[in-house]
DNA sequence: CTGAAAGCGCTTACAG
DNA sequence: CTGAAAGCGCTTACAG
């Protein structure tokens, strides 16, 4: 916006004057033939038997036009839009969906399908907006209600959404292993001698769909090898709160010697509580987080943590978008997406 | 996506046949009235007369029935839709721009308006999606090129778009002036008396337009206050680049005593190069950034920053984009978007 | 090889 | 106070 009004603005001047939209019509009048060939020719019909020659004209016209069809109306006419939906919780999404979407983005450019992200905020009901847009698509990083997904599903929307790991099988169902990211922090870290085990759970409720089973893992695990139950504690992103937690884990006949953190953000903070008690890590204590962030690549000691290898994600992703789409059967589940990155802390 | 096929899986048993769709018709017929009168009653419309009874059953049987209006339909009546399209550049984005999406979806959404988020990848020019989704405006996270803006602007669409500083009193412009960023830096290492400040500039070429602009504000606050130029190293996120960085800046008869960074993550890597060649920070070298992210909070030493305020400007951009809608004079710009944070690293 | 015509679902003058 | 009708721009049988 500007700071101080300006003489030379002439765009703003006129504003308020829309130009008429170039239509399929106007392209049809300039080249001389039907609108019915003018989307013939730009859709490029089977079996429409249209002259090369005519071909090459009404795309000319439509260049120089800068003739681009109104979704909205192909829209209403075809019942369905080019557009996939992707519905983002109310919680931070951080790097790694990020990167999910960059690379679905990319993969159903080629496809002519346009990815659109919703952040799910305040009150508009995710209904509106994909009974709004019709897309073709809704790919859910959230939970849908039951209500929700059968909505969009007789309202002939393909439906993708992460669910909890026990919902995996359902169709469209799309997730990480999240427990299983647990037992291996714990697998990890008990293969490195540690019996007496911390967990820094996350404090903000809203990404407790996350963090419960990945403590459920961290249970699991810690019973099947015989390890005592993790000591959990919250830690928010402060050295502070690190530094408290640190002192409850501390404290006790038996002491934990490893924390495995939430993510990678929560064992930063574990980190720098760690610190800040003057304890060394790790040979006073072993800290593993999960997502490998730049960051922890960057903290003092590097940071060990199990990645979810989000290249492997992002193609599955697309490949499941792409096969509900065409009504192929779904593709096989990546094998292998977690990966346990070994640096200094643990 | 299931990893094996069930048996009960009804919803996809019948997929294929989506139920028609619920329109205004319904509705009309339902409550035994004109679809003139459902349009009437649910969109409020001023002047229309029409009795309290009449509008409680209207309402009643859309609720029951579900219906939702054809967004396609009413974009093709009206030309317009309820849909301000944000536009992301094709580098990743970060916390703050993740910020200011989550507040302006938020504020939006209270004036029953949708952001949706598009990532600007890959091959699909966003004309086509702007043609698409006509929405009410277009808000740029990315510069435009003239000919897009004025197509948006020529289609009655809003246009707002982040510019380089010496743009911003151009109409529809916002942006943090990323000069006085690099300015910032500067003041506050030579007021702790600093001579020699090295720069460490990204690598990715994506982020350039952020990165010419802060650096020229590193170079011109130098010369202001009679420092030499600054010595510029590119670095990326990892301790070896970081490692590399200070042992150029190091060398020569007049090393660097602090370094500037582009901003908060790459002036982690070079935390982390400072802390592989030995040096203390800020004692040695001392490290400014940018962002203040939450890992600068727990790094050691805890990062000196600049902050953009994010509230700030997020809540600036809703009520632009507010204001430009309503056709109403653009809102002041805050002051004092910029903050710097003292922690310990400099 | 090409065109006239219907219809997607909505809103809005216009006419009662 | 309410309804019949036009028209937004497109695609697609259908008829030449």
């Amino acid at each position: 916006m500007a700071q101080h009004p300006t003489e030379d603005a002439p765009d703003r001047a006129v504003g308020g004057v829309p130009l008429p939209r170039i239509t399929s019509a106007d392209v049809a009048r300039e080249s001389g033939v039907s609108r019915t060939t003018v989307s013939y020719v730009l859709n490029d019909t089977a079996g429409a038997m249209i002259s090369e020659e005519t071909r090459r004209r009404v795309r000319a016209v439509a260049d120089r036009l800068g003739y681009a069809p109104s979704a909205a109306a192909r829209a209403l006419r075809s019942g369905r839009s080019d557009l996939v939906l992707c519905a983002l919780p109310d919680w931070p999404v951080g790097p790694v969906i990020d990167a999910l979407l960059d690379h679905l983005t990319e993969e159903l450019a080629v496809r002519d399908l346009s990815v659109l992200v919703y952040h799910c905020r305040g009150h508009r009901p995710l209904s509106d907006l994909w009974r709004a847009v019709t897309p073709r698509a809704v790919v859910g990083f959230t939970a849908f209600t039951a209500e929700e997904e059968d909505g969009m599903r007789r309202a002939g929307i393909q439906v993708l959404g992460t669910v909890q790991d026990e919902d995996l099988r359902r169709p469209g169902a799309f997730a990480v292993p999240q427990m299983q990211v647990g037992r291996l922090q714990v697998q990890h870290l008990a293969a490195q001698g540690h019996r007496v085990l911390g967990y820094a759970a996350p404090t903000d409720p809203r990404v407790a769909g996350f963090a419960a089973p990945r403590l459920a893992g961290v249970r699991q695990e810690c019973r099947r090898s015989g390890l005592p139950a993790p000591r959990v504690q919250p830690v928010d992103v402060s050295a502070d709160s690190g530094a408290a937690a640190v002192r409850a884990w501390r404290t006790g006949s038996s002491p934990a010697t490893a924390v495995a953190a939430y993510n990678d953000e929560v064992a930063l903070a574990v980190l720098a509580g760690l610190r800040a008690e003057g304890l060394r890590v790790p040979q006073d204590v072993a800290v593993i987080g999960v997502d490998d962030v730049p960051a922890g690549r960057l903290s003092a000691p590097p940071l060990t943590t199990v990645s979810q290898s989000v290249d492997l994600q992002a193609r599955f992703l697309s490949a499941a978008v792409v096969a509900a789409l065409d009504g192929a059967p779904e593709p096989p589940h990546p094998a292998d997406v977690l990966r346990l990155v070994v640096r200094e802390s643990a």
